[in-house]
Formats: structure tokens, sequence, C-alpha cells
DNA sequence: CGCATTATTCAACTAGCTTTGAAATATGGA
DNA sequence: TCCATATTTCAAAGCTAGTTGAATAATGCG
């Protein structure tokens, strides 16, 4: 992941309506969740909703997926996770104990991972 | 940390210059580094990177203290790590076994912990 | 005190993002 | 095919953030 993806990555989070977003799909978990729902769920417009999730999309943090009328979307954990690798990168000139293993478990936290067929 | 904030520090991260400064303040480690010197390294002029400063250290991302004619800065490591545990707040509905250890762990590490009387 | 160094502040200009409402596309069922 | 639901796209208006150059503080030294 370069400086520009990590960039796009942190602006597309830096708003409070993204912000928002991506929270509640974090919370949802790897099943996701629909569009719909999202905008009842956080009071927002469906124009204005949709305009955010291309954002989210564009920058990698969240996909989708078409099921019947509705598109469900899901946070992308891992982009997460490689945004706080770069930012953690040769944390305290690499000398410390604590950074490297803090990236490496992120890196390879699971349990939000794409489930197969996304 | 509220949504404001962490709004605000990803907001301060959202950009090229401000993420080169605060990446080189995390590999500097706690002691920091002066302001000219990131000048320098950075290739960038007086007045920007102290605007740019200036958003870091509002935002609570980066320190500084007074050194002589030079100001020191220092990546507020600690500050990250609550917006990476506001993120990944409730993951996965907080069912899941590894999402919360993650946050735990980016939370209580500790190397770039602020030296007494910052 | 007077000068050089270090860093910040100010103001004008530019550019990009956000918001809002209306229109358009896509799917599923009668 | 026709309609209702779900979501996206478009365009205009307003706002916020970034860039640049010159001027302004603050410190240390002779």
């Amino acid at each position: 992941m370069d400086r520009q993806a990590v960039v796009a990555s942190l602006s597309a989070l830096a708003h409070e309506g993204r912000l928002d977003i991506f929270r509640l799909l974090v919370k949802a978990g790897p099943q996701g969740t629909p569009a719909g729902e999202i905008a009842r769920r956080l009071a927002v417009m469906p124009n204005a909703l949709s305009a955010n999730l291309k954002v989210l999309s564009h920058a990698g943090l969240i996909g989708s997926r078409r099921q019947g009328r509705s598109i469900i979307y899901r946070a992308n954990y891992s982009a997460m996770t490689d945004v706080l690798g770069f930012l953690m990168e040769d944390c305290c000139g690499g000398d410390a104990a604590i950074c490297g293993p803090l990236v490496e478990i992120a890196n390879r936290a699971a349990c939000c991972a794409e489930p197969p067929g996304l």
C-alpha cells in the first residue's frame, strides 16, 4: 500500500458521515449491511449515502455485492490494517520490541477477512 | 476520544505532507526531531511545515517542546492508538475473539509513550 | 544592544470537497 | 409490459482547506 492509497483511505474516513458508515460496517461484520438499512440507521438521505459509500469503496475500505434489489456493503478489514501498518512502519527506528509485533498482529487479524466470492 | 477528535486526527493525517511528517516522527521515536531538521529531510518550506505541524499538533497527534532556538516535535503514539481503538470498537458486534485483543494490544503499546515532562 | 538563526503568522489566491434536489438506472413482481 | 422499490448519477451553489510570499516573533551569541 503506497502513500497515496493511504492518504485516500484516511481522507475517506476523515468525514463524520463516512466514519459513521465505516464503523457501522465494522460492527456489522463480514455479512455486511444493505445500503438502505445503513441509510435508515444513520438517518441520512440515500443520495448522500451513495456518494459517501462511493468514496469509501474507491478508497478500498469497503466492498459491495448485489443481492436482489439491495446492494450489500461490507468493511474491508485488511485495508484498514494496511493503513495501520503504514503508519507504524519503522516505529522508533525499528528498534522497539513492541511496535513490530503490533503491526504483525494487526495484519494477521482475520475476524473480518473476506468471505470467498466477494 | 469522541467522533470529532477522531475526524480531526484522520483529517490531519489525510495529507501527503503531514503523513510524511507524522511518519518521520514515528520513526524518530520519543526523543523527537527539530522542525528545521524535518524541513530539511522532507525538503519542504518552513512556513508550509509550520502550518502542517500546527494541524497535527491541534489534532493531538504530535507534541512539541522548545530547546534553545529549535522546537522539537514528537509523535503522540497514544493518540494514534486511540484512533485505532475508535475504528475497531465493537468490531464484528463484539463477538469476535480476535478484534478485542487487537485493540487492547494497540492501546497497551508503550514503546513511544511520552517521556516525563513534555 | 545588534545581528543571525529558527520558526511562526498573516493575507490573498486557488482548488477541491460537501450538500442539495431532481432525474436516471436497475431489479423484482403483478 | 407496467409499477414500485432500491440505489445511483448529475449539476449547481456554498463552503472549507491548501499554497504562496512577505512579514513577524523568539532565541542565542558577540
